[in-house]
DNA sequence: GTCTATACTTGGATAGAC
DNA sequence: GTCTATCCAAGTATAGAC
């Protein structure tokens, strides 16, 4: 095929722009600075993406695809709440290991500096918040609790707790305070059992 | 004196900032955007702050204090739980349309981008920190819930949360789910009452 | 598809007159 | 303390050769 190795391009700068993300943040990852860490040509970004804003969503894109797959496989075993905090945790650590965390709060805090970004941010959270609602659904559907928290308004603020997670990370070098967090709510979760029985 | 009129500048430079911040966001608040909009010369920011860093901080600085002196007063009056969330709810509300929620993403995201103001923005967060920890111990301290939430993991969590709504507001235009957060917390707080028993 | 070269823009910051 | 004028760096993006 013709187009094989032009796709190789493309992968490659995907991954050189999520190097760069991670490694100098969203003000770092300029077109330059990708080129150079992913040692092919600047004008390639352009050609391929059409702009630096398109390759950045490309990026995120195609982490977020690849953690989304690895959350849905983690989180079917997971059959009460406290599973579900457990599981969240540990992949939590995962993505922080492996540097997803820090892409999304680069972009996401990105986006809300250029504007023209912002909406695109805001439609791929979406598949994130009906993943949410999915996995609390399984363990809360049918009980008491659901009655004064539904699964959406949960499943948004697990979002919203997720972002502020991911912001603090990054700004504060100590990781133990968000750490601690993580512990609290596993040990919290057993705390709502009496809410979750079903009639 | 002959300093009044210099710091009568100064005040005006940082008026002009905080309404570049609100309304353009952090990439728009450069130096040039901030003194065409004051109506100053842009070599002025420079003469009295050092740099537009210098200001923005000193911006950030201005609206937290008189915010964080406008919660004090609030929170004072709170006796239970239940006080504590409607009134953060009412507060949101207050700073939300008066823009401060604005400043402080937008203070909060450029950080994050742009390595120099991390540590400067985590220092300005412990004063809130504080705050929450003083306001949530005067409910809960002495109580069962004290032994499995900390006051001090109680304070980081909010905080991060208030981060994570603050982000969201202003990424998505639809306030109408972050509202439903504010509401939902407190139809939830009456819930953990039988936990706050003080023996 | 990939390269070189470069046009064009914007922004932080400073020098020096007033 | 405030102004004008400017320097300089860095970035996005494109034209056009290969």
């Amino acid at each position: 095929m013709i187009k094989s190795s032009a796709q190789g391009t493309r992968r490659q700068i995907v991954e050189a722009a999520l190097a760069t993300l991670k490694e100098e943040g969203f003000a770092g990852a300029t077109s330059r600075a990708i080129a150079r860490r992913g040692g092919f040509n600047q004008a390639l970004i352009f050609y391929h993406f059409g702009s630096l804003d398109g390759l950045l969503l490309a990026a995120l894109d195609a982490t977020s695809a690849a953690r989304l797959a690895r959350y849905r496989a983690a989180v079917a075993e997971a059959r009460t709440l406290e599973d579900l905090a457990e599981v969240a945790a540990r992949i939590y650590e995962e993505d922080r290991d492996s540097g997803h965390v820090k892409v999304v709060s680069q972009m996401v805090a990105g986006s809300l500096a250029r504007p023209a970004l912002a909406p695109e941010i805001v439609a791929r959270m979406q598949p994130w918040i009906a993943f949410c609602e999915e996995a609390l659904r399984g363990v809360i559907a049918g009980t008491p609790l659901e009655d004064v928290a539904p699964v959406a308004d949960l499943a948004y603020a697990a979002v919203t707790f997720y972002l502020g997670v991911n912001l603090l990370t990054h700004l504060d070098a100590d990781h133990t305070r968000t750490d601690a967090l993580f512990a609290r709510t596993q040990q919290l979760a057993p705390l709502l059992a009496p809410f979750l029985t079903r009639p």
